[in-house]
DNA sequence: ATGTGC
């Protein structure tokens, strides 16, 4: 993505703007990242660039950042705008992870106003559908994306988890989730017509991306809400509900995170993997850290490499039940070995950094029961998405 | 990341 874009007028003289790395110099970064920070402290308007101890390259812009600047740049955002994590206690009587895992709806297949009415979960819509967006609501979507039945592992912070209503050992729904097609619409409207060039009219940039942040939430909600429902649960509000790809004007400049959840005095579920335990913090970052915190344990590996070492190291068995007693859910092999654990950094020495730089505070674990990423096509045989397409032409 | 692109 080139950085170059076309203007009218003269720029100021640029002032290159800072760069801050927020982790130990042990945890391992990977330098492609580091040089996409300084890609974009080289843009125009960036006054200072927090990266997050999850950092990773991402396309075109690094992923585990925090970037200020007072040009408003859309891709800094990405196309998942409103991705995010939400938290929703979920009262449940124990039962066999088997057995719950059977249960889960296809989060697959959308919601439909009208030809799925009766469904319950609708019952969480308290106004209109964002932007009148109605493709792919109630769906989790690919790649990182899942919806997971934990249990609260170790309270560090007792009275904090309290306030939120939790305790060890009681049973959460987290569910990391974006806008789907609707984000992806916008930012490739803006693309089309100014590649990765600033937004002319920020506010009109801004009024559609509140809309996905907005469907983001509720896409989040009506989930955990079909979750609960298929689960014989009553559906809840959420206790943490961050998202981690947004742009917010702030002190007068905009504040772009990809993959960094707001820091300032919010809790905030950080996700380990799916096969280790997840954190529930208090985040307080200040200036520094663009007032943001980390969100996950961050890629260790590109997809590409997850997959070809993934074959050599796992067999599909032991990615569907981890090492924490966790199953998967997940039809697609491919995406398994993608999102295998050890294509992932430790989100221990992630927790530890952000400690260590005073960012957040450790109110909880998060134990993995089970983890649904795709429906499960059968175990017979283990297909990958190519295998869905062929089978349908 | 994505109702995409090889």
């Amino acid at each position: 993505m080139s950085r170059h874009h076309s203007r009218q007028q003269p720029l100021p003289q640029s002032t290159l703007a800072t760069v801050a790395v927020f982790a130990s110099p042990t945890s391992w970064i990977e330098s492609d990242a580091v040089a996409q920070c300084h890609q974009v402290a080289a843009l125009d308007g960036m006054i200072h660039v927090a990266a997050m101890p999850d950092l990773h390259p991402g396309k075109g812009a690094p992923i585990g950042a925090a970037m200020a600047s007072t040009v408003l740049y859309p891709f800094l955002v990405g196309s998942d705008i409103g991705c995010g994590i939400a938290v929703f206690p979920i009262g449940l009587k124990r039962a066999e992870p088997a057995k719950l895992a059977a249960r889960f709806p296809d989060l697959d297949r959308a919601l439909h106003p009208e030809q799925d009415s009766d469904d319950p979960a609708w019952a969480v819509v308290d106004g209109d559908i964002p932007a009148g967006h109605v493709d792919g609501l109630g769906t989790v979507g690919r790649g990182n994306h899942f919806v997971e039945l934990a249990r609260i592992g170790t309270v560090f912070a007792p009275d904090h988890a309290s306030r939120l209503g939790l305790a060890a050992g009681d049973l959460v729904l987290i569910v990391h989730s974006g806008s789907r097609g609707l984000g992806e619409q916008i930012l490739r409207a803006h693309t089309e017509l100014h590649g990765a060039g600033p937004a002319p009219d920020p506010a009109a940039y801004l009024a559609m991306h509140d809309d996905a942040v907005r469907w983001g939430s509720l896409n989040r909600r009506l989930m955990a809400a079909r979750v609960a429902h298929a689960l014989g649960a009553e559906p809840t509000a959420p206790i943490v509900d961050e998202c981690h790809n947004l742009v917010e004007l702030r002190d007068g400049v905009y504040l772009h995170r990809k993959g960094a959840a707001p820091g300032h005095g919010r809790d905030v579920l950080i996700a380990g993997t799916r096969g280790t335990p997840s954190y529930l913090v208090a985040a307080h970052a200040g200036p520094d850290a663009n007032h943001s915190v980390a969100h996950g344990a961050g890629r260790k590996m590109s997809r590409a490499d997850a997959l070809r070492r993934g074959r050599a190291k796992h067999t599909v068995e032991e990615l569907r039940r981890t090492a924490v007693g966790s199953l998967v859910v997940c039809g697609e092999r491919q995406l398994l070995f993608e999102e295998a654990p050890t294509a992932y950094k430790r989100i221990e020495q992630v927790i530890a950094d952000l400690v260590d730089h005073g960012l957040a505070t450790p109110v909880a674990t998060t134990i993995p029961l089970v983890t649904y990423k795709t429906p499960d096509r059968g175990s017979t045989r283990q297909r990958t998405r190519r295998d869905h397409r062929r089978k349908r032409r």
